[in-house]
DNA sequence: GACGTAAATGTAAAGGTTTACATTTGCCCA
DNA sequence: TGGGCAAATGTAAACCTTTACATTTACGTC
């Protein structure tokens, strides 16, 4: 009988079930599933039985009856803004692989920034009952019209949450922009300027709060400049068009991000100024575009499939049931020195494309 | 009756199954499932209150039970080697927008380049009973050990599949060569030489053939060149040092990809020797650090977001049943000309770092 | 040798959906 | 008014798994 089990078996079109392992092995399914998932409960000569059942059968359990049973996938959810955004990528693969690595799957979604499409997620996360969610957003999307749904044990990453008590895991922002502010100085600059919106972004808030701390504690509290940007390139470059409408220049740029950086390079650039020589920049993301520059830019690298892992391990943990031990897990920052970092420019200096200042 | 209904609603803590609607208006689950999928077979008024009792339970369908009802899942699964190419990730886009605009999701399988891992997914793609599949990769894994699994529908991009009948949706490579050739010419350089490795990948070795077939059809024949490289940066400089070993210099480089015409411009910037002045360079596929260079490259733009698009949309066809209409969709490639490219320079060069020519 | 106990295994229900088939309803026409 | 037919709806099975509970088996002890 077995041989005529094992014979017929190639017949078969659609995969096996554990039925079909089971008749294989001359036992009930019961046992099957418990071969597999509380191996001790079962005696070795028939956990042996169902191990080659298994083999010869190729089975490997639907995953969707296991979820309908279960009430629960083996799917995590990764919210973003933007996945083609070089930062985020990474991070995806960093989280990819920890969830692959514990048999589950990552499922993405996309918002381009808009958060109406977040709510359309939420749908899908509840219909598909998603184990647990990764957001890259800074906020849990919701549905007014709705009553707010039960979210599964969820990570932050990139942008912490501007509420709740979703745990957080990225970069130490504040140091970095500490460890930038500290190498400027080191290269003799006392007039540096921070570019960016340090309102719109939390993170973009604490690379800011990094920069006062370390003004205040070098006790230059005066002659700090914060110049506005919304932290794209084309923000850095008008950055740039605007202060030199003013007198007061600094003689470095520490700037939100690299894409500012980028920008804020181009705009000096453009006026004929030469980068380090006449004015010192540094970035914060080490985005791929950071080595292409000329010269190379120093920034901060952000440890990026790290934080991917890390986020994932994390909430692999909350899954197993253990609360998020903390609510932050930072992670180093690396600064990056290439080219773009030198000596201040002699004071005044001869400006370009305009009068000199006084 | 009803009202009682509608007044314990809010109680429930789990998610409203089909169940609670179809008690709500007053009918059988069955005809509740036919309101939604083919609701030309359900009376108006029933219809009606159907959709009054779905919009105030909140129901959406337990998307696991739906698949092990259907035997198949609403999910695509994307193989990719790595996500976090910025050649990959619009795609990734593309494809995520379309499939949610169908309700489908997209989950993602990043390889590393290791096929051993492709094995992995196949095993999980087959678990998860995925509705298609999405395949950067060229190749179908396979499992030598197993018998050929079944494979869903499925979509090439990027890269062709080497063998078999699985439909390919891309720029088409050759056009695309063909258009930076005609470029170059139109400059008036005559000595050009293509840096790549044709035989590694199938895209490139289109753009070779598209090399190949513009030489030809110019006549120049004898004077063209062609030099080995692996498509990385690292590749592309290490082109230039080999190649200034030799005599006879091109004038221009015609590159694999963009990174290739990176390393080219590093090594010859390198040597002293100016961009587009001395050596002309193009590039291929518009990455997001093309456009950081100085000179900005010159290059061949993949409508990349479009091709997952256009990929995915397929793939939904051939979901629906219709069989790939044809074989290959290849999309319009866009020449981005930035600064890269001058007339030739004067023959011969000033050799910089050698002893002049002969 | 019988009994008690623990270990191993089996039985059956439940999870939410879709759909073939069965039944009811509504309507038209003779 | 009743018979026939189409339209609308209902019933119940199936998809595959996990697990509480029930049953069998094996073994040690008196």
């Amino acid at each position: 009988m077995g041989n005529i089990k094992t014979l017929d078996l190639p017949l078969k079109t659609t995969p096996a079930t554990i039925e079909d392992v089971a008749r294989l092995a001359e036992v009930s399914i019961a046992t099957v599933s418990r071969a597999i998932h509380m191996p001790e409960k079962v005696a070795a000569s028939t956990r042996q039985k169902i191990d080659h059942a298994i083999a010869v059968t190729g089975y490997s359990a639907n995953a969707m009856a296991r979820s309908l049973r279960l009430g629960r996938s083996n799917m995590i959810l990764a919210i973003a803004p933007d996945i083609s955004d070089p930062n985020f990528s990474p991070i995806l693969i960093g989280l990819e692989k920890e969830a692959r690595a514990n048999g589950l799957g990552l499922l993405i979604g996309h918002t381009q920034g808009d958060p109406l499409r977040g709510i359309e997620y939420l749908k899908f996360m509840n219909a598909h009952q998603a184990a647990g969610m990764i957001l890259f957003t800074g906020y849990v999307p919701s549905d007014p019209n709705q009553p707010a749904p039960r979210l599964p044990p969820s990570v932050a990453v990139v942008e912490p949450m501007a509420h709740g008590s979703i745990p957080f895991v990225g970069v130490d922002d504040r140091l970095g922009a500490r460890k930038l502010l500290e190498l400027l100085l080191a290269h003799g600059h006392r007039r540096i300027a921070f570019i960016g919106d340090s309102r719109a972004r939390l993170a973009h808030h604490r690379r800011r709060i990094g920069f006062d701390e370390g003004v205040a504690a070098a006790g230059l509290r005066d002659s700090q400049m914060v110049l506005d940007s919304d932290g794209t390139l084309e923000g850095g470059r008008a950055a740039i068009e605007r202060l030199f409408l003013r007198d007061d220049l600094p003689t470095a740029f520490l700037c939100v991000n690299d894409q500012t950086a980028a920008g804020v390079m181009m705009g000096l650039t453009a006026r004929g100024y030469d980068v380090p020589k006449d004015f010192s920049v540094t970035g914060f993301d080490d985005i791929p575009q950071a080595n292409f520059l000329s010269p190379g830019l120093t920034t901060i690298r952000q440890p990026r499939t790290a934080i991917g892992q890390e986020a994932m391990a994390l909430l692999l943990r909350m899954l197993e049931g253990e609360g998020a031990e903390q609510p932050e897990t930072l992670l180093m920052p690396d600064l990056i020195v290439r080219g773009t970092v030198g000596p201040p420019a002699p004071w005044p200096l001869n400006r370009k494309g305009f009068a000199k200042g006084s």
